[in-house]
DNA sequence: TCAATAGTGTCTTTGAGACACTATCCG
DNA sequence: CGGATAGTGTCTCAAAGACACTATTGA
C-alpha cells in the first residue's frame, strides 16, 4: 500500500516492470510522420514498434523517455508530453508490463537516425500508411496518440513544435490541415492567426513560383502564458 | 527493454513499485468535496492522503483503482478516468514508486465510508478548505485533478456523474458554478442545456419556498454518442 | 398583497465561415 | 499580358452574453 503500515517491506509485493514508450511525430515534406523501430527479437520479432524501454530507478519518467528515445533512435531535443499509461494484463507476453506512453514532437530537420542493437531498422512512417500490424498493443497506443495530437492542436500551440525556426503562414495552415485532416479557409486562417498575436514578423521572404512569401517566427513568450484556442470545429474532442 | 533481446530476463532490471491513487470527488450540499484518508503509519504518519495502493500482478490499472477505492474507503460504483502518472524520483521515501492517478466521480448519496487498517480516518473535505499539508506529492496530484475536472466539464457530460437520479436545471447550474468557480447566467444556462437535448423531463416537481421546480433526468443514451460542449469561456484550459 | 424562487424572451455583440477581391512575382 | 502563389476585405449567420420580463408557489 502506498498508505503502507509501519512494517512495510518493499519486497513484499511482486512488482510489474515499468517502461516508457514514446510516440514521435514530425513533418516530412509537409506530411505527418511517426517514428517506428523494427524489433530484432522475440516477442513480435520483425514487427514494427513504438520505441521505448525500461525505466531506471534513479530517473524520472520524462528523463527515461528522453534517454530511451536517444538510445533507440538517436532523436534528441524534443517536445515531450505524457500521453497515457497502458497497463492491461497480458499486453506483454514476457511479464507484467506497465507502460507510460509519451508523445514527442520534433522538427523534421536533420535528426540523425540511429539503429540500436535491439532493432533491425528505424524508420519514419507517414501516418496515413502505417504498417498493418504493430508489436504489443502499439496500434492502440498510436491511435490514441494521434487522437490526442489532433485534439490538442485546437487549443494549444503544439503545432509550432513541428515547424522550423521561420515559416510562412500558409505552411502553418498546411500543418493544421494535415493533422486535422480537413481543408481550412485561407482568409479565416490569416485572420485567426493574426488575432492570436503569436507570431513575430521577420524581415525574411521566401521566393517561389508566384508572389514571395513573408516568413514569421513563433513568439515563445506568448506560447506558455497565453492559451491559444484555434477551434474551427467543436466536435473533435479527445475522449 | 520493451524491445528486448532474445535472452530477456525479467529479473535483470530492478523494478519500481506501482501504485494507483484515486482522487474522488462528490457534491455534498452543493459543494464539491474530495475524499482523503489519514495515514496511520510512517511515512507521513497522521497526514491526509489520497487513497490508493499497490497493484496486483493480475489486475488491470482500472481494476486496481476500483479495488483500492473500495478496500480503503468503502466507496463503490464510481465513474473512473485515468488522470496522470506521477513518477518523480524520491516522491516516496520508502522506495521508488510510480503512481498512476485516477479521478473518480461519485453521487453523494449514501456512500458508506469505511476506515481500513491503514488509516485512522476517512473524510470528505470541501475543495475550498483542504488540509494544509498532504502526504507525498498529493497536493500536486489533487491540484492537477481539480484542473482537469474543471476543464473537462466544459466539453463533456462529466458533471452529470455527480448528480442524483433526478435534479432541477438550476441545481445543475449550481454544480457548474461550483466547479468552474464563476457565476453563470440563468437564462443562458437554460437555453444551452435545453438545446443540447441531454435531459429528459420527468413528471416530478420539487416544492420549496417559491415556485416549485421541475425535475429532470439525464439521458444516458445521448451521453456517450453526443459530445457536449458547454463552453462559456475559452481560456480555462487543461494544460 | 409581497417575497421568493422558477423559468422565458429578446436585443446586442462577437466571431466563424464563405468567398470575392487585390498584390506581386515570373515568364 | 496570364498563370501562379500570397495576402486582404467584407457579408452573412449563428451563438454567447446581458438583462428584462413573466410564472407560480406560500405566507
Amino acid at each position: 500500500m502506498q498508505t503502507a503500515n509501519g512494517n512495510y517491506d518493499a519486497t513484499r509485493y511482486e512488482r510489474p516492470s515499468v517502461t516508457v514508450d514514446v510516440v514521435i511525430f514530425t513533418l516530412i515534406s509537409q506530411q505527418l510522420h511517426v517514428l517506428l523501430v523494427q524489433r530484432r527479437h522475440w516477442p513480435f520479432e520483425g514487427l514494427w514498434a513504438i520505441p521505448g524501454g525500461f525505466i531506471n530507478m534513479d530517473e524520472s519518467l520524462e528523463d527515461a523517455a528522453r534517454r530511451e528515445l536517444e538510445e533507440e533512435t538517436g532523436v534528441r531535443d524534443v517536445y515531450l508530453e505524457q500521453l497515457y499509461t497502458f497497463g492491461a494484463v497480458g499486453r506483454d507476453p514476457r511479464t507484467r508490463v506497465i507502460s507510460v506512453a509519451y508523445i514527442a514532437l520534433v522538427r523534421d530537420d536533420q535528426q540523425q537516425l540511429r539503429v540500436s542493437d535491439e532493432s533491425t531498422d528505424v524508420q519514419w512512417f507517414p501516418v496515413r500508411t502505417l504498417p498493418d500490424a504493430l508489436a504489443f498493443d502499439h496500434d492502440q497506443v498510436l491511435a490514441y496518440a494521434l487522437g490526442r495530437l489532433r485534439s490538442k492542436l485546437e487549443y494549444t500551440t503544439l503545432a509550432f513544435q513541428l515547424l522550423p525556426e521561420v515559416f510562412s503562414i500558409l505552411e502553418l495552415k498546411h500543418i493544421y490541415e494535415q493533422i486535422l485532416d480537413e481543408k481550412l479557409d485561407k482568409g479565416n486562417f490569416y485572420r485567426k492567426i493574426k488575432e492570436a498575436d503569436l507570431l513575430e514578423e521577420t524581415p525574411l521572404m521566401r521566393e517561389g513560383r508566384g508572389r514571395p512569401t513573408r516568413l514569421w517566427r513563433f513568439r515563445q513568450d506568448r506560447a506558455t502564458d497565453k492559451q491559444f484556442v484555434f477551434r474551427w470545429r467543436e466536435d473533435r474532442i479527445d475522449k
